[in-house]
DNA sequence: GATGAATGAGCATTCATTCAT
DNA sequence: CATGAATGAATGCTCATTCAT
């Protein structure tokens, strides 16, 4: 049972660390056998194939991704703490999962399980948010220009970070991103 | 001379076709050449290969979407319109080009001509932002920050809506995020 | 002992639908798995591999088919009643049993036993002819074009009704095709 | 010119070859490639996969046999000297192609030129049988079952000689089955 | 400049078979 | 007897690139 799993998690992990370093595109599935000790035919008996070997690493980064988001939201009633909590969960799990990361940002998951996340994330957002957009303390826009402006400069941050191109550090983007969100969603301050 | 550049143009028009429609890895020379018109070996005979074609893509892809950051810049010596203008360029650039566009975000472009490309971006920018800063207008900030802070949202914006997955449309973008973005960069307001 | 004979009756079934489907090369020993309810461990243990099964199966067939050859052999002793009802029997077996006939036609059934199974069988068709043979009854041929005669034409319409390219019907071919077997080897008549 | 032609034809020689000594499923594209002297690309370049190279072998086959088909009909206005010539060709063309002849009975045939050969070939055989059939000269009877009364005992000779499992020789074959093949189809004998 | 036949390294995937539990 | 994870050799096929015409 312990094996069971440790093989597919062996699996897993190779693969994201084949991909993460060459690309989808690139890696070889023989780079995932190395990478994991499995055979060939094993890899395929766990997975269905290189695609789905992606899927499941996608799946799985998302979740851990959104788990943190749902937890910022329950943490943070508060609009300006929610915000900023937010932008600073993206860095820190950038920071923390930079392969599950590159994964996130450049694999398209598809998939029903993985909507599904999404779906719940959105509506999860929107419980959030709805509050204090009645009370005026944020300020009411499409919820998909909100999500930008709130997530676009840590999500532009994150990938040129992981690309190694910045002279700003990941400390430098903590202190200045969340209060630039909260600046640019504040609706109580005059225009 | 016009017929040597049109089919030079055509190869470089099918390969952006390609690469957009199928990404750089999966499309296929036999892509350009069927998009073309071209043979094989004329395809090579104009550009040194796949990624050489993927270069130049890049390179033009680049020049033309700089061509109207330096266009911005001029026009508006004002801190807040300067602002607002590049924000708008970059969503009506990559409406306008969507697949230059697409190209532009995906493709890591190397090469020297690029780096002197980015070089004199960064040494505009610079010179534009540097009086605005001095004067309090403008958030003194790392220049990397100060760019995600711009950028960041509608290039997030742009990333989702080429991937058509939004319900808000480019119109709300550009009424919405320009403000946005001077919002989180004016330095004169209180915090 | 009869759960015991299930399983192993069980496999066979499914290995027959399955080779008569997709061809012995085509087909795997997963669809065997699938079709038959078995593991692959059990498919294992009860045969000794892939090929052990196609031998089983043909070896089942031969028999069944061969059973009512011997039997049309022993109820005609009549020349003519004989022939007519080999060729009688061949196109109802086949009709009877579709998937065993494809396999008996397709495989080239290897193992002492189907040659011992085939020794018998040329042993009594022989001792079935020569008195007729002898009597002048029957035509004087080497033993293989005598049966080829008298089968070839039933065995290619069978083929042919197995691939379900047929525009005449069985009940045609029974009709016509015992007769035209006697025509040809009938040896009262003038030539 | 000739070599492109050349280069093609060898392919499918050296096909032929593979697929007629290992079987269609078993030969590999390798087994093509060293038999031919071609590049595995090379073969790709002229035939689209495995598959292809199988049907154009098929319709090599086809039209070759046909022909002789067709000039036997054309040459014997005689019925009796039309079915035993019939039958005489089928047996030659096996003796003098048998590695066609294996093909041309082992793999079904597709695609629409196969089609519109046994079309053609088909209303062939009608007009020939017709104006026989009409003057009482030849047993009326579906066409399909007189192409298997016809056919049939030479084509299961055939495959009985081309697996090398006979006693009797094609010259004893010659000599007997276009005979028994007008005895079936005579129809000015008394039954 | 243009053409397309030829090359061959490289890869994803299949599948019969084994064996520990 | 049953199970199914594990193995890895084998194979069809792709595709960037070269080069003779």
């Amino acid at each position: 049972m312990a094996s069971r799993n440790n093989r597919r998690q062996e699996i897993l992990d190779a693969a994201l660390a084949a991909f993460s370093e060459r690309g989808f595109a690139t890696a070889t599935i023989d780079d995932v056998r190395k990478g994991s000790g499995a055979s060939i035919g094993s890899i395929y008996h766990h997975f269905g194939g290189k695609e789905d070997l992606a899927d499941a690493l996608y799946f799985e980064a998302l979740r851990d991704y959104q788990a943190g988001i749902h937890e910022t939201l329950r943490r943070n009633r508060d609009a300006r703490r929610g915000v900023q909590g937010l932008v600073r969960h993206h860095l820190r799990w950038v920071a923390t999962h930079p392969d599950l990361a590159r994964w996130l940002i450049g694999w398209r998951g598809g998939g029903e399980a993985v909507k599904e996340l999404n779906r719940d994330l959105i509506r999860a957002m929107n419980d959030w948010l709805r509050p204090h957009v009645d009370a005026g303390r944020v300020r009411e826009l499409p919820l998909d220009l909100t999500y930008v402006i709130l997530i676009g400069p840590a999500q532009e941050f994150a990938r040129q970070w992981l690309e190694g191109r910045l002279r700003a550090s990941m400390k430098d983007a903590e202190r200045t991103l969340p209060a630039a969100a909260w600046s640019a969603l504040d609706a109580t301050r005059g225009d």
